[in-house]
DNA sequence: ATAATAAAGGACAAAAATGTCCTTTATGGA
DNA sequence: TCCATAAAGGACATTTTTGTCCTTTATTAT
């Protein structure tokens, strides 16, 4: 469905997004270690998303990154897997087809409409701060228990 | 969300699916025109399916490919995903964790089971046979008009 | 039988995604 | 000022996906 670079992106601003609640700032190292995913690679990431504003960073001693908790209220998933994977799940054609479209479809399109438009909605809809609440209530998780 | 090689499959049963039922039999070489996809790679795609008996093959002079009527009224998307694709499009967790589950899930994990839910039965109920009355009506069609 | 045809299959090539390593830049503290 | 720290960035390596080419096998018609 999403990229792992996008997979990597969401489990990091989740799990950087409850630090912060927490008035903490949290290092690379700590990131990766914590949702489990490789470390420069993990970076490539951040680097992405502070590009595009869905997170901040500083650097130095005592850096690190964070998100302040009224932006990460403000964060729905969709702008993050936009930053990272672009419009793909939303534009592509489910068989490929660079012209598909309302006014020449091809077979699956009504068919797909109709599960892009329910995963579209869901990402427009869902906040980082919704799933941090999950995450901190202890009714999610980040990697294996 | 597919594999190319999927999205070729496809598209490629689909246009055999209509010759067949015209009575023809297709070669490589004008599935792959008539869908726009490389025919080589095509061809790969092709044999996993002859291979896995969703389409139907004859060597030599007059050969090609074909699907009976009957047999495209019975396959569904899905058993054409999982064939080229696995099950990576319903068991894969949305954010990548191995050990998402329903006890242990990750924080978008009832979103996205809705979404997927929703994907995995327009795949069991949409036949190849439900897509070729569209593509025979003019309904729709597999490359670019 | 033999030649022509078309799918099957193996080996290889290119491109994209994923992942690593090392240097540079910015920042805070001694 | 100087040093330690941590993100930013560039270059490179690996893996997976996509794609090509050539040979083999099966089938048909002559």
């Amino acid at each position: 469905m999403f990229s792992k670079a996008c997979e990597y992106g969401i489990r990091a601003l989740l799990f950087v997004a409850g630090e912060s609640r927490k008035g903490r700032k949290t290092g690379l190292r700590e990131i990766a270690a914590e949702i489990g995913s490789p470390p420069a690679f993990t970076a490539k990431v951040l680097q992405q998303l502070v590009k595009q504003e869905l997170l901040e960073s500083v650097k130095g001693p005592h850096g690190g990154f964070r998100i302040p908790e009224e932006k990460a209220d403000q964060i729905t998933l969709d702008k993050v897997v936009f930053a990272i994977d672009g419009d793909q799940v939303y534009r592509g054609c489910g068989l490929g087809l660079p012209q598909c479209s309302e006014s020449n479809p091809c077979p699956v399109h009504e068919e797909f409409a109709l599960v892009r438009n329910k995963l579209r909605h869901m990402l427009e809809t869902t906040t980082l701060g919704d799933l941090t609440d999950k995450l901190m209530e202890g009714n999610a998780v980040l990697k294996r228990g």
